[in-house]
DNA sequence: GTCATCATGTAAGCCGTTACATGATTGC
DNA sequence: GCAATCATGTAACGGCTTACATGATGAC
């Protein structure tokens, strides 16, 4: 899962830690903010495996995230405080492995990603990942994982009235089907039903434009 | 989380492991099956810390649960049943230790039950656990429930149309917000909206009818 | 008499968290 | 100079899963 993420951030353009979980917590933005202590371990263990590998901040096209209010400086201005803040212009850091270390994607890496977004077994937990992500997956695999999905969600609503049918027995206090979980049950099944909704429109507007949009990322690697 | 589950369902009636755990799955109905793996132990942590206890099934008021299409039988007819099951009419198991453990809440559950449902620390994880069982808490209580709920979602949204600024400054390829993104972005606030639609239809309902439903299970403080 | 289901457990491990520890940079 | 933030990590632990192991019961 937190592979899916830093792949898939990373995808676009280098990025360090602590950005990196940055984005991940507005990505997945609201049910939960990812943490260091899983971030950093999962880096570390994605550089081992061959998926991302640590690149020079100087020569990455790495838009600086810090500056808040400076906006996007381009080209050279922005290597420049790349190059100031990594030391390689006025005074050596002495101590280079404690300072930011800025991640990019390999192809191993990208390889990975497509193949965590084609993961039928993880659909469940990661959809809304897979989704934000899914530009980078070939049409036809993007495709089929809104059509897993949307099966998916049809089956539980198909194996929902079964549960309904307990109460229709009149004993006397036997109408304890409680307002609660019944207003609960029928705000679920409106929730799937708008999932599907929302997934037959996807998959429709899909069919409907067969190439949409190529994978970018020329991003970087030029010089 | 567990602990909610299986407390709020033995706050009904005795259950044994097995029982409890298909009817924790199908509570969680869709999302995920809870496995054997933690459910015993818990079971067992609930019984060390004295939430609940063994009771002999011949005891219980435990509606017999293997039998699929019987429905709820009432009072006497259920005792009878559960008795037969047991080995109290035809023929004795010779092993009672290796058969089924029937667990019941105690009054200390009853308390703990309560408390969990009543946490505002586990409200993120556990809203919809916690809405099923809401009716185990006083009305003041489950207002509240419902009113920390939708502020939080309230929040939510209110915290999201800052992510959107991002892509104003129009570079020559900053028009990469990605239709798929923006999609799901959308659909999730409009699941975010719907779901405080019906908090408030129960917060509104809540405040109309003041005294709902009055805890069952021994009912001793109603007029 | 065998197979499916019911029923209870243990062991190993995954995936994430909180809490802790450290140091570098920037703004005032 | 001092605090806030940026930035990277480690240690301990929590909750749940999978896989494994065992045995009883009921149906055919």
């Amino acid at each position: 899962m937190i592979d899916l993420a830093a792949l898939g951030l990373l995808r676009e353009h280098d990025l360090h830690g602590y950005e990196l979980r940055k984005r991940i917590t507005e990505l997945a933005g609201l049910r939960h903010a990812l943490s260091f202590g899983s971030l950093y371990p999962a880096l570390n263990r994605l550089e081992t495996s061959g998926a991302v590998k640590a690149v020079d901040a100087a020569e990455s096209s790495w838009v600086a995230p810090t500056i808040p209010m400076t906006g996007s400086l381009a080209g050279e201005a922005s290597a420049f405080v790349a190059r100031r803040r990594a030391g390689h212009n006025r005074l050596a850091p002495a101590k280079p492995g404690r300072n930011r270390r800025v991640y990019g994607i390999t192809e191993v890496g990208e390889r990975t990603l497509e193949d965590l977004l084609d993961d039928p077994a993880t659909d469940e937990r990661d959809f809304s990942l897979k989704v934000a992500f899914c530009r980078y997956l070939a049409p036809e695999r993007r495709l089929a994982l809104f059509e897993r999905r949307r099966a998916q969600l049809k089956n539980q609503v198909a194996a929902e009235p079964h549960a309904r049918r307990r109460n229709l027995r009149g004993g006397e206090h036997t109408e304890r089907i409680d307002r609660y979980l019944r207003s609960l049950r029928d705000h679920e099944l409106d929730t799937i039903g708008h999932e599907i909704a929302w997934l037959t429109a996807l998959i429709d507007l899909e069919r409907a434009i067969p190439e949409s949009v190529v994978p970018p990322h020329q991003g970087d690697h030029h010089s």
